[in-house]
Formats: C-alpha cells, structure tokens, sequence
DNA sequence: ATTTAGATGAGAATGGTTCTTATATAACAA
DNA sequence: TTGTTATATAAGAACCATTCTCATCTAAAT
C-alpha cells in the first residue's frame, strides 16, 4: 500500500509539472530517492538498469536534466569529481564534502541561513542581486563507525 | 625590469616547490595571472598558444594539475559548466556566480569569514572537523556599465 | 480507436581530460 | 663545462561523461 501510494504520488508530481508518466520517468525518479545521497548520472543508470536494462542512457541523461528543468531535481557538482550528481532535496541546504573520499553529505541550519540572511542585507555586494547562496564545507568526517 | 622582476618570482615559486622551471610551466603561470579572472583549461591553452603553439594540451593539463598538488593553484567547478577553471588566488575566498551567463566574480569578506568561523565554533559539526568553507553566492549581475 | 505532441532507443558525436610512450631537457654532480 | 639522470614534454590515441540525431514509439487528449 505504502508502494501504491507513492507510485500516485510520483504520477502526480509528473502531471503536475506537465510530464507524461513515462515508465522511464516513474523508474528514474524511484531510483533516485533509493539510491538517497547525491547519485551520479551513471549510479542511477545501473539502479534503473537492474530492473529495466532497456532504458538507454540518452533517455536518463536527458530525462534527469528534464527533471532539473522542472525542477525535480537538482544538479550539483563537487570539486574534484568529473560526474554532475543530482539532488532531490530542493530545499535550499548545504553540504559536507569529505577531502579523504568523495563523500558528500548534507547540511542544513536555519540558524545558519538566517545569520547569513542578516549579514548579506547589511552587506549588499554592490550591483549584484542575491538568489540563493550555498556553503560548501570542506573537510574530514571523523569516523568510529 | 618589472617582467624582469616577476620572472625570477616565478623562478622563485616554481623552485620553492621543488618544480623544474620550464620554459611551458613559467608561459602556463603567466597565462594564468594575464587572465585573471578563473580561466578554463582550454583559455589558458589558447592563450599560451600565442606565444607558443608548440606547448602541447597535455602538458597544459599535466601542469595545472601539478600546480593544483603543490598549492600553487586552485581548481574549481562551476555549477553548470561542464569545464574546471583553476583560480590563482589561494587565500581563502567565496564566489559570486552568476545566473545570467557563467561569470563568476570573487568575494572577499575577513567579517563573514570570522561570523562563520564563530557560527561553527558553536555549532559543531558531529563526526566532522571543518578544513574550508566555501560561499557559492548565486544572483544576478546588474549592469549599468 | 485515432491522433499527435512529446518521449525513447541506439549509436554516433562531442568536449573535456587523461594516458602512453618516445624524445627532450633542467638541474645536479663531476 | 660536460655528462648524467630524473623529470618534463609532444603528439595523438584513449577515455569518460554527456549530448545529439533521427527513426520509432507511446501517453494521453479527443
């Protein structure tokens, strides 16, 4: 039931953006909210493949960069890595990026994004207009497991 | 005399960190300072091909790479460009971005710096120890000349 | 059931970057 | 100054992520 339930709601969230409800489209959005944090093109790619290995690449690249347009998605890229990764979570946050591997994790703080509010409205950068601005904290995660 | 001058500095710096000065390294952190504003790869060749067509792409790569090792430069990614751009300056600065085209301007502010730092002295991080934080700052540009 | 705008698949093409290997050279030692 | 050698370079092939092309298919509106 709780599968039948979120299969309408992707159904619905793809309506409501004016997408067809495509099985590619049904199968890439699942993928990526299993797959959790941060997948590249190609980790979808083979999460989708395990049970439709039909889908063609061509059909996840420009169905993901669709889902960004829409924004479904969003396309975030890390310093040292070549491959864009995708982020479901469109509530503006930040993000943790391991300098050991290429982990990145995610972090969010109203605390934070309120100081940084404040400080911007009493520091207005010159000719520019702020939309949104994103920390990208670097560092080691201290790991005992 | 000034290029005079800032030849040996290059010297200086190559031999600093234990790098042979050729002649393709000096021409490579020439484009880079010429530039100035976070070059590509395939900026940084044509313009290094004015000069010098016969510096090859690999050795372009190859040097920014090592130069990104030894800290002599920085490399960073811009959310929708598919290109890296390497950055000459070191010390510890944030990024306007632009949402128009792909401009990219630096930002520098020692007060933000010290809030953030303060903001995360107090608020720690589990399992993480901060090494960099970066302001991916995304706005408009509003030009009036 | 029919229509059609929009989506997909297969593979070629592209862009950025890295690899390979033979040759050249900076810098150290003699 | 010359010889030696570890390191750097050139040229182009290879690689990987991504995009394009275009013929075929299909979701969903009628």
């Amino acid at each position: 039931m709780k599968s039948k339930g979120s299969i309408t709601q992707l159904h619905t969230s793809l309506n409501y953006k004016g997408l067809r409800v495509t099985p590619q489209r049904v199968s890439i959005l699942n993928a990526i909210h299993s797959l959790g944090n941060h997948p590249t093109a190609e980790m979808i790619k083979s999460f989708v493949h395990q049970k439709n290995p039909a889908i063609s690449t061509a059909t996840v690249y420009k169905t993901l960069e669709t889902f960004v347009q829409k924004g479904i998605l969003r396309k975030i890229r890390t310093l040292d890595e070549e491959a864009a990764r995708y982020d479901a979570i469109l509530t503006d946050h930040h993000h943790l990026h391991s300098s050991q591997d290429h982990r990145m994790v995610d972090y969010e703080n109203e605390e934070l994004d309120n100081l940084l509010r404040e400080f911007f409205h009493d520091h207005r950068i010159p000719d520019f207009k702020i939309e949104s601005i994103r920390l990208e904290i670097h560092g080691t995660f201290e790991n005992h497991q």
